[in-house]
RNA sequence: CGGGGCAUAGCGCAGCCUGGUAGCGCAUCUGGUUUGGGACCAGAGGGUCGCAAGUUCAAAUCUUGCUGCCCCGACCA
């Protein structure tokens, strides 16, 4: 993309009413703008981020055996009040009437609906175990909205709703999540503590919270700081492989300030390595049994000929709180810098030429020459002041720069890695260590 | 929903106390000079001062009501 034809507002000061550093950061680098309290648009550059971190989620949970589909935005309230949440949940739910004053509302989420699918197209248990998944806007009418995409009312959310038999094949799903999650936050340069929580209006016995941890983080957190360090890498969804490293996890101490007991974090944790911090909550994780399956009367039939409800859980990431966590974890004061796999752009060339001259020429000339090699560049051509170009990509957080300006001979290129030193490189050179940066862990 | 605050150009703000026909910086546009860490000169455009009513010869400014937004708390991906 050239910036010239792009639509990138980037604002030199905060609007005042952004209070934490993503949203000031988000707002800044015109990621999103804020449409009425607690809804936002994407921009263009904040859209890019988003999806691709949309389909870092999709691809792990396809990797866990989830399946896609995509259930809308609004529903339908009869199964609402068939399951009886319609007025348990109370007025976070927005409810709408449409022009025969029937009852609808914008989904908050999709335990209802879900069943109602499963209920009308599955009725033997050799269709078990079954996880469906889909990622779509929810809302829910936040008391009070805040920090940006954070905490919003109109958010995207990945819910993946898992069936099966009986409750030890459901903990075996609910496992399998567990560790799909663990997976697609490493991916996204995020180190998500699980740690034991509350239900909520979902309901059931079996519940995580993955939390990241940030100084700024909504939720205060306490845990062992052995948890940073537990490797997940080369872990398949085979049942003993999960429980060994799910054993790793829940042997350690992590709790919210709900959950936390002074006395038992003295006992179990060595002084050492107590940490106590805030933290965001990315991800939750629920196994509510038949909670749904039985008020809306989804049955299977099994082998035996009986006819019985299915045991439930439900997944949730929250997709666009997503792009202001990572940013929240990975802020250092100075600049933002995009993990790689969901940075925006791969590298941003930084032209510093004038329209037509001989830097110009090359700039435009590597830009096409990584194009055709399937890389995604950002180019500044326009006119503004090389301090001010500087400034800017600082600031939109490419972890990649090229810098063409008059100082390098003509073969040579200036590659340099946010917050690290500059090295000069042929052509050549540039194209390997760009698909060594990203082609090599994927 | 309880407590507090704000609303003036795209963004950041001044003006309000003490009423008299709206201003600054940044951004935008035009022309020129500049080009390795937020350049300079000259010019230009952009505001029914959140909305409504009231007081007044006169309201951004005073009064009342409404709306929107933000902050602290309870709720949550």
């Amino acid at each position: 993309m050239k910036l010239s034809n792009y639509l990138l507002p980037i604002l030199k000061e905060s609007p005042s009413e952004a209070k934490i550093k993503s949203h000031q950061l988000m707002l800044r680098s015109g990621m999103i703008r804020q449409s009425s309290s607690g809804i936002y648009s994407w921009l263009p550059l904040g859209f890019k981020v988003l999806k691709k971190i949309e389909n870092i989620v999709r691809e792990e949970q396809n990797k866990a055996g989830a399946i896609e589909l995509l259930m809308p935005t609004i529903q339908s309230a009869d199964i609402w009040k068939e399951s009886g949440r319609y007025d348990d949940y109370g007025k976070e739910m927005l409810r709408i009437k449409d022009r025969q004053e029937r009852d609808l509302l914008y989904g908050p989420t999709n335990e209802e609906l879900i069943t109602q699918i499963f209920k009308d197209n599955v009725k033997s248990y050799k269709n078990l175990p079954l996880m469906l998944y889909h990622i779509q806007w929810k809302f829910r009418d936040e008391i009070r909205p805040r920090f940006g995409v954070m905490r919003c009312r109109e958010f995207l959310m990945k819910d993946t709703y898992s069936f099966d038999l009986n409750k030890q094949n459901a903990e075996y799903s609910y496992k399998k999540m567990y560790l799909s999650y663990l997976k697609t936050f490493e991916k996204l340069d995020l180190n998500a503590i699980p740690m034991q929580a509350d239900t909520g209006p979902i309901g059931g016995d079996l519940s995580h919270e993955f939390i990241i941890l940030t100084d700024t983080g909504e939720s205060e957190v306490f845990l062992d700081k052995n948890l940073l360090n537990i490797n997940i890498k080369n872990i398949d969804y085979t049942k003993n492989n999960i429980d060994k490293i799910i054993d790793k996890f829940s042997k350690l101490y992590s709790a919210t300030d709900e959950k936390h007991s002074t006395s038992e974090f003295n006992r179990l944790v060595e002084k050492k390595n107590q940490l106590h911090t805030r933290g965001i909550e990315i991800g939750h994780i629920f196994y509510f049994g038949d909670k749904y399956s039985k008020s809306l009367k989804a049955l299977v039939n099994t082998k035996e000929g009986k006819n019985i409800n299915p045991q439930m859980g439900s997944y949730g990431i929250g997709v666009s709180r997503l792009p202001a966590a990572i940013i929240e974890a990975k802020y250092n004061n100075e600049f933002m810098k995009w993990p790689k796999s969901v940075t925006p752009f791969h590298v941003a060339i930084i032209n510093l030429g004038k329209n037509g001259d001989e830097v110009d020429k090359k700039s435009n000339d590597i830009y096409t020459f990584l194009k055709n090699n399937s890389f995604d560049p950002l180019l500044d051509d326009t006119s503004e002041s090389p301090a001010s170009k500087f400034k800017n990509f600082d600031l939109i957080g490419i972890p990649y720069q090229i810098i063409i300006g008059s100082k390098m001979k003509k073969e040579e290129y200036e590659f340099k890695e946010l917050g690290k030193g500059k090295m000069i490189l042929s052509k050549s050179e540039l194209l390997n260590r760009l698909k060594e940066i990203y082609h090599s862990d994927q």
